[in-house]
DNA sequence: CGTCATACATACATGCATGTATTTTGTGTG
DNA sequence: CACACAAAATACATGCATGTATGTATGACG
């Protein structure tokens, strides 16, 4: 069966490609090996020999998606923009532009979104997911404590509030666009979206302070 | 065995807290009957006399939580307002209000958004969530439609990108929130943020159109 | 006081996924 | 041409979760 160096590396892909297709389709705890065997065209023992079991295959299928978060938020060039705030907005737009292109992508993001389950044996590695969450998130934080302490940012927004208010705007945004299959133009919907929020941050929303905007 | 009707009642709900907890812990594809029937200080016979399988139990544990977001959003009721933003605006603060005290939607929730594979058998049980879900996402749209209708809605909105970023923006509120463990102020970030975006709706933005608000 | 249905516990059969051991097949190499 | 080894298939042992069948004690009821 041994074709070749290349061969061999082809079926890798073929397997991840398979686990990608299996795990998106029936969720990553109800498939067992033996179907993402057959997906790929192959019996267990090729998986078997190219990963150690369905964590480690996981991994591999996360790893090779990479999810392109840090690419488009290097905070240190953020931090050192003039306008912090324009510098995340035109980042996160170059996000909502970006993600509708990557294919793989998405339906990696929707395996680790909708379809594992938070916990027990994937808890490790849905770590590194987590973990570039909070990291995402704890960053982000950075650039809403600086902008505070240059008195940019609004009352009656604190650095706290205001990160916490752009993450869940933002993962709210991607969450429900994945969800809906993209029932819905991202940058359509993102764009006055991010522009709303980030206005309100700048101080240039009417009203405030009212426990409703004015009718 | 058979203490009295009050008595079996009681083991009924024992086993429902214990599934709700090892649900929680443990995921739901990862929890095994004999886990919850240890929980519950119970054997399986227990659970197999009050419960068909695994799927009703859960279905059973999703049903006495009741989410209750329906409660505050009679559609109806939002439609007969006056001002349907206000009154839109109102109804969901009042459930960034209510949902810190709902200890066990909490969980319940946590359990269907995180700790629980959204395909295979649960499929059938998770289609009310999804159904709620796109039900409430329909609703909203009829509200921003009649706003378009009636010429309230500001450039660019429109009825579509409207009512998904109010959407995308309430459930990332409530996904973020849970997912942190309750790590921010529901009202302190959600009310500036539904501010922003009500104000938005109605026009009172500055600078639309143009790729980054005003520094 | 005996009988019956309820409310469980226990025992058992089945299937299936996993992990590992073994075998087969092809491939480059001296 | 023989040989060693990589790549994968096959075979096997184990464990475990499920569903169901059976057992059993208890309260209700005449």
């Amino acid at each position: 069966m041994r074709r070749t160096k290349e061969c061999a590396d082809r079926t890798r892909e073929a397997i991840l490609d398979a686990a990608e297709a299996v795990f998106f389709r029936q969720g990553v705890a109800a498939t067992t090996l033996s179907q993402i065997a057959e997906a790929a065209g192959m019996t267990r023992g090729a998986i078997y020999w190219h990963f150690q079991n369905k964590l480690d295959l996981f991994r591999a299928m996360q790893d090779r998606a990479h999810l392109p978060k840090e690419r488009f938020f290097d905070v240190d060039r953020l931090l050192a923009a003039e306008d912090v705030f324009a510098a995340l907005f035109e980042a996160t737009l170059e996000l909502l532009r970006f993600a509708p292109t990557d294919g793989r992508g998405k339906r990696v993001y929707t395996i680790l979104l909708f379809r594992c389950e938070y916990v027990g044996e994937m808890q490790e590695a849905l770590a590194c997911l987590r973990e570039s969450e909070s990291d995402f998130c704890a960053r982000t934080e950075r650039i809403f404590v600086r902008a505070e302490s240059e008195g940019r940012l609004a009352s009656p927004w604190t650095a706290k509030t205001a990160s916490s208010a752009y993450f869940a705007a933002v993962q709210g945004l991607f969450t429900h666009w994945l969800k809906t299959d993209e029932g819905f133009d991202l940058m359509a919907t993102g764009q006055p979206m991010l522009e709303a929020l980030f206005s309100s941050f700048r101080g240039a929303g009417p009203a405030r302070g009212r426990a409703a905007p004015d009718a």
